[in-house]
DNA sequence: CATTGATTATCAGTCTTACTGACGATCAGG
DNA sequence: CCTGATCGTCAGTAAGACTGATAATCAATG
């Protein structure tokens, strides 16, 4: 409350941009121990879903690029936490399914994230913590 | 309203990351028309105030690396928007000073960014909308 | 004055992330 | 069978930001 920063006139851009940066290292941080980035926890969430997904559905929902998607798999199957198979019904598709340890660490890893978010929204209330995240939702819902 | 898509469950680190990439591409367009894009703006912004500035200072100021400094400004310089000269009271430092070019960039650009800006944030009201970039200001003003 | 240590701007190299474009394999429709 | 489209993959590229090193300069000290 002494100096007031460049924050005061800070614009749009440059507040998104430190608050998810912000976000990103507490992130890292929390999810560090578990092997995995925040990338691949969005992966194995979208994975851990009642059908199978294939490379690209999985992708598309995260919206992440195909090609991208091939190194982030690649990684997840190096660490055994998913596994490819092709899909029975049409071989030009993977289907990705999640490992035992990857339920393990999907549990685990969450529940790290969940915290660290917690924690960076700590400065808020409760209140205000969740209708942020509304707020961001609402964006991002509005034309796409 | 129709399909609840992945929004719903999305994680704090996605929906921060993705209003970011929405309001970058955004601001990308909004600037197009001036020849700068959001980070040579806000270095713009910076140089514009009362005191002149020596590089780092102005790097500091906007949390950009020393390193990233030099080329971000022989850009700048490259389209005669800004001038190097040296510091009289210390030669190791550079001042940069806006031309009158810098200067019509800085309004016209400013115009356009804060366009872009109430364009982003057009889903919200007016008052959800100065709410909104005051959260992210408490976000980023506490722990360091 | 000479020396030492710190600071400024710069450059070269590296790393991450994500993209484009191309390819072979496979599928669906005529 | 062909043709066109889709899926996964790979190679190459580009942006952005970092590390480490260097020359010039400054401040302080003996």
């Amino acid at each position: 409350m002494s100096t007031e920063g460049p924050l005061a006139s800070a614009r749009l851009g440059y507040l998104l941009k430190h608050a998810y940066l912000r976000y990103a290292e507490r992130s890292r941080e929390a999810l560090a121990p578990h092997q995995v980035d925040g990338r691949e926890l969005a992966v194995l969430t979208r994975l851990a879903g009642p059908e199978p997904l294939s490379q690209q559905e999985a992708a598309r929902q995260l919206g992440i690029d195909r090609t991208t998607m091939v190194a982030l798999v690649d990684g997840l199957e190096r660490k055994r936490l998913v596994g490819r198979r092709p899909d029975p019904g049409d071989r030009r598709k993977n289907i990705v399914e999640l490992t035992a340890a990857g339920r393990t660490t999907l549990i685990d890893a969450t529940e790290a994230a969940d915290r660290a978010e917690q924690q960076f929204l700590g400065a808020l209330g409760p209140a205000a913590a969740s209708s942020f995240k509304d707020v961001l939702r609402t964006l991002l819902g509005s034309g796409p």
